[in-house]
Formats: structure tokens, sequence, C-alpha cells
DNA sequence: TCAAAAGTGTTAGGCTTACACCCATGC
DNA sequence: GCATGGGTGTAAGCCTAACACTTTTGA
């Protein structure tokens, strides 16, 4: 049997800082594209898994680790890489923003960070992988605890917020922030506080089940 | 460059049929797994897209034409087909119980429908798929009006809640039923009454937007 | 006239939303 | 003592869920 394509996986890397959402490019060190922003990513390996390779893909462009990965979607349009038959397996994955030691590989020449709403152009189909990304985050955020994803495993309920409202662009009442919040049953006080600045301290929080995505509702 | 895979298409194709959830198997003609009932599909052409793959498989495997398809999800561990390297994009498809011609080709000695609750052992890993197509359809009817992609271009009120209560597996209150469903705004009265049988005629609604799958609210 | 499915409103309770002030701290 | 973000409750309106009888038809 003769294989009939080349599988590879791409990953949108979605973090929060500034109270914006970004995403992470490399610029490609080769060609096609050569020079031009693109999505991290690379051929899957015999014996690899599609999730595993992903992951070893992110962690050897940029350097990061210990993120939430999801499959997004599967991108194989005929004419989608001018080297031939490329069908790309594209993932998402999400970092909190503390944890940015960004590092390009040989692949790319640098790796940064941009805002989801201020992409500059992008190579292969990679923004509509993107575009794609965005809106499965902006769904799943409203039915899921996916948003914990995207912070350190102890956190205050203004940084919650914080991550909601520049996911969905738009601002939220702070009691009933909190209501909702603390209502999904999936946080617990953690006895310590947040001291930073003039002002009151505020209680740290931990998901009871870190790293587990809860449907809500 | 060389290829370092064998891409394919596997679908799961929806239908309800007496107040039953079914899915569409063929019985395997050619090893592996010969003579093991699983889902339609097949090899990716060189200069074919996808979801055209998957069409075009569905419609060869079992005659059936005119579904509404969806991607779902990619499967590709290392050892899911003991052929070699074997990714698999899965799609679902749906189709109202009337439209059905079901014909085994070449392919498959057979085809046949099997409820979901209820099914034979399958090739590879087709009952991971089938699980996750039956997880899907189920969360997508709750946001969404997909359901009427299993119902003829005209049908009745009830004709669209023994679909819910089939794919829920749990009854409706009819009245609540109908005022959710009327109240998505996508369904007008065709007129037309549908008589059959001693009683009452019911009265024939269509899409607003036929093929259109709107999410709701 | 009987059997079978179609069609139709109201009420109670729960959930969602809007809204403003005091608290603890660092400087 | 002042500036800064942390923390808290209530009331109105909206949505959801429960519930039963009349209508139209074919046999």
């Amino acid at each position: 049997m003769t294989a009939n394509a080349q599988v590879s996986t791409d990953i949108v890397l979605f973090t929060v800082q500034t109270d914006s959402m970004k995403v992470l490019l490399v610029r490609r060190a080769a060609k096609p594209f050569k020079g031009v922003w693109a999505l991290p990513g690379g051929f899957v390996r015999q014996d690899e898994d599609l999730a595993d390779c992903a992951r070893r893909e992110l962690e050897e462009e940029t350097g990061v680790a210990g993120f939430y990965l999801e499959q997004l979607q599967t991108f194989g349009a005929p004419e989608r890489d001018p080297r031939g038959r490329v069908i790309t397996v594209a993932y998402y994955a999400l970092i909190p923003s503390g944890d940015l030691v960004i590092q390009a590989d040989s692949d790319a020449d640098a790796a940064a960070w941009f805002p989801v709403g201020d992409l500059p152009e992008l190579a292969f189909d990679h923004a509509e992988i993107v575009a794609s990304a965005v809106k499965r985050l902006r769904a799943k955020l409203g039915y899921s605890t996916i948003a914990f994803q995207l912070l350190d495993e102890q956190f205050t309920l203004s940084a919650v917020q914080q991550i909601y409202e520049a996911i969905t662009g738009s601002p939220a009442d702070k009691r009933n922030f909190r209501k909702l919040i603390l209502g999904f049953g999936e946080l617990e006080e953690t006895g310590e506080l947040s001291r930073d600045g003039a002002h009151r301290p505020a209680k740290l929080y931990r998901l009871i089940e870190p790293d587990k995505v809860t449907i809500i509702k």
C-alpha cells in the first residue's frame, strides 16, 4: 500500500496577555513562504500519535511546555500547500501568560505573540485555521471550564474575569461574574492571598480537579 | 517530499427510523477485517478535497445521496490499521429516513442500519468513531437546527419531536416543545396539511432556509 | 360514536441581570 | 488619608417546566 499524502499538524497556541488574546506565530526559515509568519507545526513521524506530534512540534519550535491541547479540525484542500498534497490536522493549545519562554528553533527564525485582532499575513491557509480556533475557543468558553487552562495553578477571581473579558471582548459585571464562576462548583480557596500593590489582597483559588476541562450544565 | 501516510475518510451516517437512531454500516468484503461490520469510507484521491472524498465514498458504497455532511474528528493512532499508517478523517452525515435506498457496492458485501444502542463488533477503531459522532450529534441538537437535516423538506411538528426524542432518548412535553421549536424563528407553515390516518390532519412546516444549520441563541 | 393524533395557555419557581457601597492595603 | 482594586446582596424580569382538555378526522 502506497502512502497518498503528507500529514502534518499545526498548532494555534493562545495566551492572554495585557487583557488581550494572543496567538503564537513563527517566521518561516525555509521555502515555501520563507520569511512569512505561520503557525508552528510539522510532519507526523512514523509511529507517532497526532497529538504527540503537535505537542512535540510546539515544544521544539518554541520552547514552551505544559500546555492544554485539543484537536481542532483537519484541513486538506488539494492546493493548500505548493509542495504537494499536505493534509494538516490542526490543534489548539492554551498556556498561562506567565510561562512564556519563547525561543525560535531551526525551522523558524523568529517566534512572537500577535493579538488575534491584528495578525500579519499568514502562510498557507493558516489564517483560516486561526479563525476557526478563535471561534472554537470563544464557543467553548460558554459551556466549559476551559478558560482556567489560561491561568496558573492559583489565581484570583479578577484574573479569571480578565481572561473571560479578553476572549469575549466584552466586560462582565463583577458580582454576577463571581456568582457564575463559583457556581460551577469547580473552584476551591487555597487559603492564600495575593498581595500586589496598594490595595486589599485577593483570595487565591485553584481548580478542584486541575487539568480537567469540565462541561458546564 | 515523500508521503508519510495513507489518508482516508470514514462516515457515520445517521437516520431516525421507528423512533430510533440508526447508523449505517457495511460488511467488509476484503481484508483486513473481512466479513466484519465497518463504517463506509475509503482513501482520499489525489486532488480530491476531504469532504468530497467522504461524499463520494458514501454515495459509492451505499447509493445514498443528498445528505448533510460535517467533519467530526481525525483519528491517527499509529496502530489503528494493521496495513500500515492510515490516518482517517471522520465525518458524520444525516439523512431523512424516507430516502433510504441502500445498496452495497463491491467494497462491501452488505449494508444495513443498526440502532446506535445495539451495534455489532466493528472493524478498526470504528466503535470509537461512532461514539464520538453520537456525542457530537447529541450536543449539537441542543444549540443548533441540525435535527431538521433528518427530516424531509416538509414535516409536521410531531415528526420533529420524534427526532428529538429519538436522539436524546427522553420524552418532551408537547406544548413546551412546540414553543421551543417555533421560537427558533426558523420555520414557516407551508399551508399544506398532512393526512395520515383517522385523526386531525397536521400542519406542515418547512425551514425558511433549507440546508442551512443555524446556531441557536 | 369512537379512537387517534393535533393543537392550544397559564402559572410557579428558578435563573439572569442590573445595580452601589464598604474593605484592606501600600504609599 | 488617599488611591487602588477586593469583596459583597437584593429585587425585577425573564425564561423554563409542569400540567389537561378540545378539535378534527377516518373508520
